[in-house]
DNA sequence: CGAGATCATTTCGGTTCCGTATCATTTTAT
DNA sequence: ATAAAATGATACGGAACCGAAATGATCTCG
């Protein structure tokens, strides 16, 4: 991954990942699933509603929802933490780290193909 | 070790901007329509509905729509082919070429931020 | 000239998502 | 014990989007 970038460059690499997502979108996740799938798999646990939706900057429904739909797919879990009822936990599923590392190896392939 | 870290490093990068996106949030863009976007201003002209569904593997409605969408945040403009009526050609707008720009600027920054 | 092809848009019914407000459960503090 | 706070989920009306099909405009070519 070389990291000396242009902005064209960059740019390329990014429309290059949005437009794979798009073509062979197995799940047609938004930008704030997308956000909410990467913070859960690739950030030490553990994970709140209430701590996500901090972090987004946006309200609790929107992480809700976005569990729920991404849930639908198999690609999270969530439980209730057992220490505080109030909470719960998300959790990452086999499904959801195949997804993930397949998305690692396309931005991976993607930015090996730039023009350097 | 290294072998490891560096799609780690990839989805670190993608993570980053995906959250910048949905925090500051200036339009709310949907994959789709940043795939549309980043199509138009990086991509020679002409750029017409079909041949972009064509790229994307969408129908056109979805193009349409896009364009629709992002056509009132002022980021891309739209006018009929004078060689050819039934085309419509999209183009480019100084809000849009500065949306990308800065959207540049943030990939680069984010690379740059990564812990090689 | 006219039939068919091409292109973008619109329509349709249905789904999902939005933000705000409210609810139910659990914890904390008095 | 009980009121207040905290947490996640749900209800609601409205908006955006979906794919498929229909529509309107334009072009091609016999």
């Amino acid at each position: 991954m070389q990291i000396e970038l242009k902005p064209f460059q960059a740019l390329t690499l990014w429309k290059e990942i949005a437009i794979s997502e798009v073509r062979d979108d197995a799940h047609d996740l938004t930008m704030r699933q997308l956000a909410v799938l990467l913070t859960v798999y690739l950030e030490p646990p553990p994970h709140t509603i209430r701590g996500m939706a901090a972090k987004l900057k946006v309200t609790k429904p929107v992480i809700t929802r976005a569990l729920d739909t991404m849930g639908g797919y198999g690609l999270v879990d969530r439980h209730r933490d057992e220490k505080d009822k109030r909470n719960v936990l998300v959790k990452r599923t086999v499904k959801g780290a195949l997804y993930v590392e397949k998305l690692g190896d396309l931005v991976i392939a993607k930015a090996r193909g730039l023009p350097l």
